[in-house]
DNA sequence: GGATCATGCAGAAACCTTCCTTCCGGCCGC
DNA sequence: GCGGCCGGAAGGAAGGTTTCTGCATGATCC
């Protein structure tokens, strides 16, 4: 049973003291229902007078329209979904931590400035919670291969605009992803130009599209340059088993000279395991992480990592979903590739302790 | 305009295709509306026949209630407002980053076990959207003194809990806080007890509950003492400004030999102007900062952090409005002391490279 | 001067559900 | 046999807004 239908509770605390109507302001300020909503949503025609009179009789009473009579009537509720696919009871997983707390920030602010709010709900929600909100459209964040929620949504004509490729044949209005090959590439190249002679990569094992892309981007790049592959996958919603194969690739036999990991605690697991391992960052191992956390500015050594850019992600993203929305923009589905960006630190340079940042491949202003 | 309001765009793609309602649904049972609604919601004298019945048609049909509708008609949508207050343009600030991000993962997570979503609404939305969806209550995050949103649901008669002792008189109906005085205080002591003969605080110059209690504490540790304050405080909202607030705290003729900083990037500063004085952590300097970066186990070295157990507050908070909501509970305001955790790293011990984590005050289960 | 038109406003339907009230038989006890 | 009770189901009133339609009124134009 979801929260709206749930009444055996006894004395319930919110009861909202009587609220002016729509019809008490009517009454106050001697005119009709129709006035009053039109003198307030700035339509009909009226004489300023009656426009501003109607105002200030409303302020005095206090009304405030009701949101979910309004909601009925015109079938917008202003409200957008936020959704991130979930492994577990946890609404957001582990490894998007900082990426996914940054685009939603993002997403928050560009839907707020558009008149819409933003409502969490992650796709491992109760089935009746998903029911009882009425959404004008939803952000769904990494979508599985046939997500049974946003199927429905997109049967039930609910716009849908997701982060990230969707797998399979998700019938959703558009998307936004990063390219994410032309990152890896970037990224192997990088470490090459910095002395690495065998490139590792610890990757996970989940079909997602931006594990999918990265490793066959990876694997491209070895064939193309005469590398023997050596990776790791594991389950990248485990933070225990990215320890455990952090560990493992350094500890193979073939142990490469330069790692990326593609999730963000790689970064620390790394460095740990080279540790344990008496290497030397960056002198004996080069290390990149695709991480948005700040705190690889501070490491010893810091390092180098991909940022995906998620403020940017999250911005496009709901400007998508509102245009989609609103039925402003075009018509067909809109696939938008944003770049990356890969901040250079101390950790994939072989001469050390010269800490510079890449510029940025757009103008720097507000990116975040 | 609000969204919802917001009707000159044309050809709006949205367009759900005619959607079965309740009576499509009676029709197709062959009963009458009020049967379809009791069958559905397990109300009414039914036998199980018919309730199965017409669950089976409401099925066939797709049916799925309009949340608009019931909302309007039971006044409960089960939708609950989280609420920051922001400083700029952002919806929630630099400094309460990642405490912020683990609460609401938490909340969210209470809420959806409880059959309720989460909305996020910043204080400085604009007010049309506030007014724009119906809330059944709203969590707020360091209410500022006298928030005129927060006072405007209150005076509505909308259940408000918040996250932090609300400042001034502003009249939620009930709060969930850490136990300031006596983290510090724990602290203080811990640091005293590693050696330290000058402990030196980096604190906030704005005037939440937070600042101003553990501020207060940790002067009167010093009167208790007998050591003379040595303080910095900046605007916590402006990360630039705790950099140099760090530096300066480390060049005062007073220098601190152990310094305490009350916000997450606090740490990382610390340690910077650290090694541009050429002190080294935790030899020449004990450090600690209240942070949920998990990041502070990877600097070098690294640092010890006094976590607010941001999962409990929010799980608290959510489980303490929803009572409220349902009218279950005490009908007195509530008011919730939860303890801290200090997480022991290097920074703070004398006896440096023993990392040991304290025995949680409480039971560490489920605690995150 | 009458037809046309713009303007200002009101009435009422529609949105879809919930739930209070009522109704109708059948059954039981006296 | 009849009154009362009970199970089963339906009727219909909210709930508060938006918006379509339509009615006056007064001005404009030929």
């Amino acid at each position: 049973m979801t929260a709206a239908g749930n009444h055996q509770a006894s004395r319930p605390v919110g009861r909202r003291l009587e609220r002016a109507g729509i019809r008490d302001v009517a009454a106050a300020a001697g005119v009709s229902i129709t006035t009053v909503s039109d003198a307030l949503n700035g339509k009909g025609r009226l004489p300023d007078a009656t426009r501003r009179h109607v105002r200030e009789v409303a302020d005095r009473l206090g009304y405030r329209p009701s949101a979910a009579a309004r909601t009925l009537r015109t079938g917008r509720s202003g409200l957008i979904g936020l959704t991130v696919t979930t492994y577990g009871e946890e609404p957001f997983t582990f490894t998007e931590f900082a990426y996914f707390a940054e685009m939603a920030r993002a997403a928050t602010s560009a839907a707020l400035a558009r008149g819409y709010a933003l409502v969490i709900l992650p796709a491992s929600s109760r089935h009746d919670v998903w029911g009882n909100v009425a959404l004008d459209g939803t952000v769904v964040v990494d979508p599985s291969d046939h997500d049974p929620v946003v199927t429905e949504l997109v049967r039930q004509g609910v716009p849908v605009v997701s982060d990230g490729r969707p797998a399979g044949s998700l019938p959703v209005h558009a998307w936004v992803d990063n390219d994410h090959e032309e990152a890896v590439l970037g990224i192997l190249d990088h470490l090459a130009a910095a002395g690495a002679r065998r490139i590792g990569l610890l990757t996970g094992t989940s079909t997602d599209t931006y594990t999918r892309l990265s490793t066959t981007a990876y694997l491209e790049w070895c064939e193309r340059i005469g590398q023997e592959p050596v990776y790791e996958a594991y389950p990248a919603h485990d933070p225990c088993a990215g320890a455990v194969a952090a560990d493992r690739l350094l500890a193979r036999p073939d142990r490469p000279d330069a790692v990326y990991g593609l999730f963000d605690p790689n970064g620390t697991d790394l460095l740990a395991a080279a540790r344990r391992y008496g290497l030397r960052v960056p002198d004996d191992l080069l290390l990149v992480c695709c991480s948005e956390s700040t705190g690889y500015a501070a490491t010893e050594p810091p390092i180098t990592t991909l940022s995906l850019k998620p403020r940017r992600i999250g911005t496009a993203v709901v400007q998508l979903l509102i245009d989609a929305i609103e039925g402003v923009g075009p018509a067909h589905p809109v696939q938008q590739v944003m770049p990356t960006e890969l901040i250079i630190r101390t950790s994939s340079q072989r001469r050390p302790h010269r800490t510079t940042v890449s510029a940025p491949r757009t103008p720097a202003r507000g990116g975040g």
